[in-house]
DNA sequence: TTTGTTGTATTATTATATAATACTTGAGAC
DNA sequence: GTCTCAAGTATTATATAATAATACAACAAA
């Protein structure tokens, strides 16, 4: 790791740059000059500097009046340059309209991203939190229904692998962090093709997710949907929703080109 | 420009790292080391140190095959920054499911970039090309309902300008690209509260777009839907859709923070 | 095998980013 | 009002760290 950044391939000033931009999240919306500083650990005169030409480039927005930077429209832009990038979007998005429209639900559409899963497409249903509506959100796979129902495909030593070492997080009050009842979890799914969870992340909340399996049976992308659980108990998941969920997913997964989730390709995202 | 560019609170190096990023869009989803060379003007060394740098901190994906760099996980995950820096989102995203569900029509939110309009929320309804689902997407403000619905707000002089010298792209083979036709059109929709499109950025649909006016009556964001016209005559637009896409716009409308779009703070985003 | 193209690694050179410091501005206290 | 302090901005000498040239390796096509 500190090998490869003394490397004279690498960039140290784009580096800190992209710190910068990774400074800002849902707990920092929009920084002035020293919090941004504090935050990235940088001095007050790298700061300037950076700031400076990430405003200039576009990539911050910065209010004149109370000098606060905030990100620009240009991250959106980012986003649109990723999705047409990312061919399993385009294979989903026609499915997941159809089924949030038929079920009334949120659907989903996710990606493992190191030991996370990331919402890549998301058409909220009635009824949503914010956070359950925007794109870009990450949450520990295991303690997700579409992280374990990925896992469930993934051979023995690895998927054993992921449940001992992959972080979780307790998000909700009844989040399970028993790893030997995650296993359990995701060892049934692997049975039932689907996984199901409970309040692991929004209390309330029953998430019901079908692998999206290349054609070696692996999968790195899940179809999710969320339902208020007081409204879709058990039963009625099992007969209204459960067949359409796997139908998406199986309507996705033969269209997939072989090996275009290469190993190692999907990094996950620095925390420095 | 250049006066700003060799100033030492710039950095070069962060400059063309962004320049890099930027090169992605929807007719380059990857690249080869040379392609990026050539695409971006930068010479191959540079384009070696950066493209390793933006791979190592995780913004560029690698195919440990094929050599070829293709947007990461990371861009998303800026996406979400954004969504929770812009008040907007928040305040619209509610309203636009509402109406989306209600319609069985694409709901958006967009807001105005430069001389673009920006796609920044969207709820697509059933039956959506592929580009009218994802996020990010600019489109020439004088060429879509909801830029014509922005500009009805501004002053005479202000929108006089933005007519004149704002671009146009003809998109469809029924684009408009008259800007007395353009102006009139603006005119009719400040006079209507809303603005109406036809065959504009999709032949065979029908947009309706209506102003999100902060406190002084001026608008930098629309609520806007698209129609498949055979099915939506003027008529039922009239009747059936028309008020509840006004009632959206006027929901969100109080709730706006005054000044929050300071004049200058919504850069475009740079074309080199 | 040869040839050409593309990706990778190494190096001397100096241009370019740096960090320290000084200046300016504005908000709040009193 | 003016004082004080914190935050943002501007300037500069210095040497670090980025550069561009070049050489090497891998691979595909001819």
């Amino acid at each position: 790791m500190l090998s490869e950044k003394q490397n004279t391939l690498y960039v140290g000033s784009l580096a800190k740059g992209l710190k910068i931009l990774r400074a800002f999240d849902e707990t920092a919306t929009e920084m002035s000059l020293s919090e941004i500083a504090t935050r990235t650990g940088l001095d007050k005169s790298a700061t300037q500097r950076l700031t400076n030409t990430l405003h200039v480039e576009g990539m911050l927005d910065k209010d004149m009046k109370t000098k606060r930077f905030r990100p620009s429209h240009a991250w959106l832009r980012m986003a649109y340059a990723y999705f047409w990038s990312d061919p399993l979007v385009q294979l989903a998005m026609p499915r997941l309209i159809e089924l949030s429209q038929h079920l009334g639900a949120t659907a989903n559409l996710a990606e493992i991203s190191g030991d996370h899963i990331l919402y890549v497409s998301r058409i909220p249903g009635k009824s949503s939190h914010f956070s359950s509506t925007i794109i870009g959100r990450r949450l520990p796979a295991l303690c997700t229904a579409a992280g374990r129902a990925i896992l469930s495909t993934w051979s023995a030593s690895e998927c054993a692998d992921a449940i001992a070492t992959w972080s979780v997080n307790q998000m909700t009050a009844k989040t399970t962090l028993d790893r030997t009842e995650i296993g359990r979890a995701i060892e049934t799914a692997s049975r039932q093709g689907y996984a199901e969870t409970q309040n692991q992340a929004i209390l309330g909340q029953t998430g019901i997710s079908a692998p999206i399996t290349g054609p070696d049976g692996v999968a790195f992308a899940a179809v999710q949907c969320s339902f208020p659980s007081r409204l879709w108990p058990a039963t009625r998941i099992q007969e209204e929703a459960l067949p359409f969920i796997l139908d998406a997913a199986h309507a996705i997964a033969p269209q997939l080109q072989r090996g275009y989730h290469a190993q190692g390709l999907a990094r996950p995202i620095g925390e420095t």
